[in-house]
DNA sequence: TTAAAACCTTGATCCAAGTCATACGAACAG
DNA sequence: CTGTTCGTATGACTTGGATCAAGGTTTTAA
């Protein structure tokens, strides 16, 4: 398909990257205009691909940069004092990661790839200036983060007073909306994380989420083959972790 | 005892009130000039005191400013679709309530007096603006939401991989070093939430929440009376929730 | 291609914490 | 002041999910 062709003179190759990809979230809602959305670009540092396994950063390293994933997914952790890690989330293309970092200039957390994975580099000194003199872009960025602490909210909830089944439900949820989010199916997609991983993330052990999956299958709920999962009843499922209808974003975190 | 004598002839009474109040975490820490602080503090409205179980802001309702705790605590929860309350957080004077609502301009959480309580409103739209003025505002402000999402990531933690003793104690010395962090006692403190509310907040069950600290005070670790509690063997409890001895932060959340 | 390692599933058993029941003290509205 | 409601404590019982164990499957790397 052409691409567009009323382009300003300022919106470049690097202005339709941008466009495209997974900065979207954080620029894209609140229409920056062609020029600014180029100034952004143009602080922007795309990484060669990171490889599953790979570390994107450490816990307890300097804090410099934010990252929006493009493609592939990671997950952030920190490890406690007893060595186990815990997963603090997942993330897919067009989240940030790193955000937690401003606080004190040290990343609290690791961020690994989950399997091959893209990110764009911004570093934060740069979005700080940029966000000065773009005030819908220092909204923007305020938004983000206010969204992400809600959701931290609601996945509190769902870790102090769910279930295993709710747990599991809530979780396949919130991929299928984050996925339907950029256009991608929201019946039908692949787990990048193990079974393990979820279990981790959501506070259960790996034989209570391979449990519970087993069970949902059994049940019509959803379908799976290894990673791959459709989910067949979504009415049932909504029901499970406590959705109203008309309701689509409490108590699904 | 006598206030500053050096006080620029723009630090008015009103500017005096900021230093000694509760925005303190806001504003002190990145010393903001006298007249940085005196436009902040006109923006700021003080309301008048609520009263234990009024609701300072609604679930749901139209988010216009966050506030800032001066006297008292306040809890945030919301209501799950089966009806039952889930409490997010306790607030201490000094810390701010409200930065979830400017995701969507809705507060996706109710905040209640748990006795009472004193509040700085600040219009959120003022704060942006005055924020797009004062650089160093501006960084404070993403240093407070980033520190908020790094902090509800350690509750996380917390809840999905702890358990009760774990939790109380955590709980405790989470207080604990709030209390001191604005010259209060760090042993030996008041608990304005009820043993409900505590046990709510960590995902355990009130008899739970009455047993473990019945417990901690036959050993010993801390002396409680109704709701006034004290520790008294700090490094006991640190030990139990998995603080190394020379990092504060970690797993405390 | 194949061996090793990592991951997933299922069954059997166990225990931490939830639930139910009861009682007593504190707060509070009338 | 006083009855009612709320908060706290403690014991008895139950249970959801952890743990242990073992076998099958997929992924990885050589």
């Amino acid at each position: 398909m052409p691409a567009t062709h009323t382009q300003s003179r300022f919106s470049s190759k690097l202005s339709s990257q941008c466009q495209n990809c997974s900065l979207s979230a954080l620029c894209l809602p609140i229409a920056l205009a062609d020029e600014d959305i180029n100034r952004l670009d143009q602080i922007i540092e795309r990484k060669r691909p990171l490889k599953k396994g790979e570390v994107l950063f450490h816990q307890g390293q300097p804090f410099s940069s934010v990252f929006a994933v493009r493609t592939g997914t990671l997950k952030t952790f920190n490890i406690t004092s007893s060595g186990e890690e815990q997963i603090t989330g997942f993330y897919c293309p067009s989240e940030l990661v790193g955000l937690s970092g401003i606080d004190d200039n040290t990343y609290p957390i690791s961020a690994k790839a989950l399997e091959t994975t893209t990110v764009c580099e911004i570093p934060f000194s740069h979005l700080e200036n940029l966000s000065a003199q773009i005030p819908s872009l220092k909204h923007q960025m305020f938004k983000v983060m206010s969204r992400k602490i809600g959701d931290d909210q609601q996945m509190m909830v769902l870790l102090g007073k769910k279930n295993a089944d709710e747990k599991v439900a809530s979780f396949l949820l919130n991929l299928s909306n984050r996925f339907k989010k950029r256009g991608y199916s929201a019946t039908s997609f692949r787990l990048s994380m193990s079974r393990g991983e979820v279990g981790n993330y959501l506070g259960l052990a790996v034989e209570t989420v391979s449990r519970v999956i087993t069970r949902f299958q059994k049940n019509e709920l959803i379908q799976v083959d290894g990673k791959e999962i459709s989910i067949i009843d979504l009415p049932e499922m909504q029901k499970l972790v406590g959705v109203a209808p008309d309701c689509g974003k409490i108590a699904q975190f």
